[in-house]
DNA sequence: GTTCTGTTGAGAATAGGTCTCAATAAGCCG
DNA sequence: CGGCTTATTGAGACCTATTCTCAACAGAAC
C-alpha cells in the first residue's frame, strides 16, 4: 500500500533497461508520486525548482517519458495544448469530465467502458491497449453564474 | 440531403455575427466539406494552393475556427501534436480508434456512448455538450507485422 | 462610388516540447 | 577508495503547430 511498491516497480525498470537510478530521476518519481490529479511538465519543473532543486526541463521531459513507458504515468491532452500527466492507479482506470468554461476537470470512474472498449476494438480488429474518454460541458458552478448573467441582461 | 443545408448554415452563422462571406471563407468551406475523413490544416492549406488559391495560413486557421464555433466541424487530437479537423454529420457522432503503431484512425459508431456521456455527466452536475472517445491499440496489420517479426527473433 | 469595418496575407511571435553536446556522475571492478 | 565506461544531465538552440500583428484589401450597406 506504500509507495514503495511503484518505486519498485520503477527501479526495476529502469535497471532492465539497462539505466541508472540517478538523483534527478528519483527525484521527479516522488515529485509526481506527490502531486494528486494532473500535472503539466511545467508546473513539476517549477515546483522542483523552488524547492531548490537544480533541474532542466529536458530532464523533467526526458524521465516523464521514462514514466510513462513503464506504464506508471498517463499522459494526455485534456482539451488544452499541453501534455498533463497523472499517475496511473492500476486497475482503477478512469476519465475525465472537462468544463469548456473554467477548464475544470473532473475524474470519473466507469465500469462499462472498458467492457465497451474491448468490444468495440474487437469489431474492428484491434488489440485495445487503452482508451480517453472525454466529456465536455459545462460544470455546475458556470452554467450558474452564466443562466445569472444571461438573467441581468436580457430584454429582449 | 444536399451540401446546400449546411452551407446554409454557415452562412446564416456568420451573417448573424456581423461577418462577411468573404471568397476565401467560402472556398474553405467547400475545401474542407470535399475532403472526407480527418484532415489538419496544413493539408487543408497546401490543397488549397496546389489548386492555385492564394489563401494564407492564418486564414485558414481562422476559419477553421469559426467552422468549429458554428458546430459544423470537429477539432481534435487524435494522439499526434497538430489539431484534425473533420466534419460533423449532425445526429451520428462517431469516435476513433487509433492505432499506435502506424497512427491510423477508424471511426466507429457507439450508440451506448451518448447515454453513458449524459448519465456520467448528469452525475457529477455537468451540462454536456460533447464527448470525446479514443480507444488506441494496435491494428491487425501491425498486430501480423510484429508477431511475424517476433517470430523470427524467436531464440531466448 | 463611397464609406465603414471585418478580413486578409506575410511574417513575426509564442508555446510546448525535443534535440545537441560537452560536462557530470552512476555503477562496476579491482 | 580510485579509475573506467557510458548513461544522464543542463543550458540553450531548435522545431513545429498555431496564434498574433498590422497595413492593405474588400464585402456590404447606402
Amino acid at each position: 500500500m506504500e509507495h514503495t511498491t511503484e518505486r519498485e516497480i520503477f527501479e526495476r525498470y529502469v535497471h532492465r533497461r539497462g539505466g541508472r537510478l540517478t538523483a534527478e530521476r528519483l527525484r521527479l518519481f516522488d515529485e509526481i508520486f506527490n502531486q494528486h490529479g494532473h500535472v503539466d511538465a511545467d508546473r513539476l519543473y517549477r515546483s522542483m525548482r523552488r524547492q531548490g532543486r537544480k533541474i532542466s526541463r529536458a530532464t523533467v521531459y526526458r524521465n516523464l517519458e521514462l514514466l510513462v513507458d513503464c506504464g506508471l504515468v498517463r499522459r494526455q491532452r485534456l482539451g488544452q495544448r499541453r501534455y498533463l500527466y497523472e499517475h496511473v492507479h492500476p486497475g482503477q482506470s478512469h476519465d475525465h469530465l472537462i468544463c469548456r468554461m473554467c477548464d475544470r476537470v473532473v475524474e470519473f470512474v466507469s465500469p462499462g467502458i472498458s467492457a465497451l472498449q474491448r468490444e468495440l476494438a474487437r469489431a474492428h480488429g484491434f488489440d485495445p491497449t487503452e482508451h480517453t474518454l472525454q466529456i465536455s460541458g459545462i460544470c455546475l458552478d458556470c452554467a450558474g453564474r452564466a443562466s445569472t448573467e444571461t438573467a441581468a441582461s436580457e430584454e429582449s
